[in-house]
DNA sequence: TCCTGGAGTTGATCTGCATCAAGGCGGTTC
DNA sequence: GAACCGCCTTGATGCAGATCAACTCCAGGA
């Protein structure tokens, strides 16, 4: 369903850089590439810390290669909704704009693959397959958002811990076997309680009594806090409110 | 705020057609323009007429030339959420996607630009513009989607009326008067309360609730039942929630 | 003129989630 | 190993918004 399954598998993995091979690499382009290549520059972050905050200055668009960071919005009163949730392979930043619209911050040890704003814009100017691959990775993303919405809008508390543990299953399993079945699976949480509340517009508490209830009528088992087994797929999916078929979340 | 505001001032019209202007006119390549006028067609709907189920077959991209259309998810028991409002210039359809992903609904009577899908793809792939002027309005949309997943998330029941509000009032504004300074508003409507509640993540009662409320305390005041003033828009935009300074939403 | 039906309002009641509060469970530090 | 701290769980209670229901308003049609 995502496009994204193509570039995580390990099978078709051409380089380390996720934006090289999205923004290019379909193509193979070596021109594109080697200047990709001179502008490119990682940087690390550890979990926890914050990327870089809402309203500061961003003179870097950049792809995650490793780790997970999340994009979250901020109320004057303290409310917080997270409206992201970039993965290996997912890109921050936007050509044009100078400063960042949301804090970003990394949730695991992280390492992204920045490129200075200015020559990437160039670049991007002078060379289509980039900002057609970027108009993909953004119109997914956009989907993804929508779906969001929905979720937000209109699903319970329940049905929301369902999708949220449902996406991160997909995505979990596609990482390690694309072609896997989904059957029983078996992953690490990589949110903390509040983290999934501050995703989900619950609170964390409700988050908590919810993935007990979960526990409680055999949908799923947890193994400590994090480690988490989904024994049936499909009985996940009936949780979630949305119909068999999938959607266009990340 | 909005790369909108440009474009839907008549001052800076350049055509019928707001795909033409915003995927092009910016650079004035007379070529692109020329290749664009030769597949285009328009289409026109009557309020409440369904331009396009989810799922269904989409063998075009289009842009709204005039009316106002909406993009909205359905679950399966009928909970529904609009995940998207198409004001004039707005974009729809995908490149590269040959189904819908949402119902597309007209709320006014409406006039679209279309294009065919092939070549419209083509077009796109030999010129790099197109394909830059689309990622930013898709970027535009993708803020959009976010800010409202604050909205949905983290927002009492009065501030997403006021929200909502705000945002019309702001739009019709800079439409009828660009710079004109944001002290009385007044406009109708063109959403009934039920689509409203479908926006918002409530319940049509308790939009007409809210109204009321914000009605009794003189931050709005009625005219029948569509025609709102606001008499101050910073005592409105104080009951959104939102620190003062704008965002990104349409 | 009355009739009809869609849109909106308002009231009474219910309920799902938030809020407030009190612990429990590992892991780390000294 | 005791003390601590971040993360999580569970219970008791409160409330915002959903639900159910009755009613008004108004436009259009015969």
């Amino acid at each position: 369903m995502s496009i994204h399954r193509d570039i995580r598998s390990p099978s078709q993995d051409c380089g380390a850089c996720p934006i090289r091979h999205r923004a290019v690499c379909a193509r193979c382009e070596a021109d594109e590439l080697e200047q990709l290549e001179q502008i490119k520059y990682y940087r690390s972050y550890e979990a926890g810390q914050t990327v870089i905050w809402s309203g500061d200055k961003m003179d870097f668009v950049a792809s995650v290669v490793t780790g997970i960071a999340t994009l979250t919005q901020t109320m004057e009163d303290g409310r917080r909704q997270m409206v992201g949730l970039l993965l290996p392979s997912d890109f921050v930043g936007r050509p044009g704009r100078s400063s960042a619209a949301y804090d970003v911050t990394a949730t695991t040890d992280l390492v992204m693959c920045c490129f200075r704003r200015k020559p990437f814009e160039e670049l991007m100017a002078s060379t289509p397959h980039i900002a057609q691959r970027l108009l993909e990775m953004t119109l997914d993303e956009l989907d993804a958002a929508r779906e969001w919405m929905l979720l937000l809008g209109r699903k319970t508390a329940r049905e929301k811990i369902a999708s949220l543990l449902a996406i991160i299953a997909r995505r979990d399993a596609s990482l390690k076997e694309p072609r896997a079945n989904l059957g029983s699976i078996t992953f690490d949480l990589p949110l903390t309680r509040e983290e999934m509340a501050d995703y989900l517009g619950l609170t964390l508490e409700t988050v908590s009594r919810q993935m007990s209830a979960l526990k409680r009528d055999g949908i799923i088992r947890l193994d400590g806090k994090r480690h988490v087994t989904i024994p049936s797929f499909d009985a996940l999916m009936d949780e979630t409110g949305d119909d068999s078929d999938g959607g266009f979340l990340v």
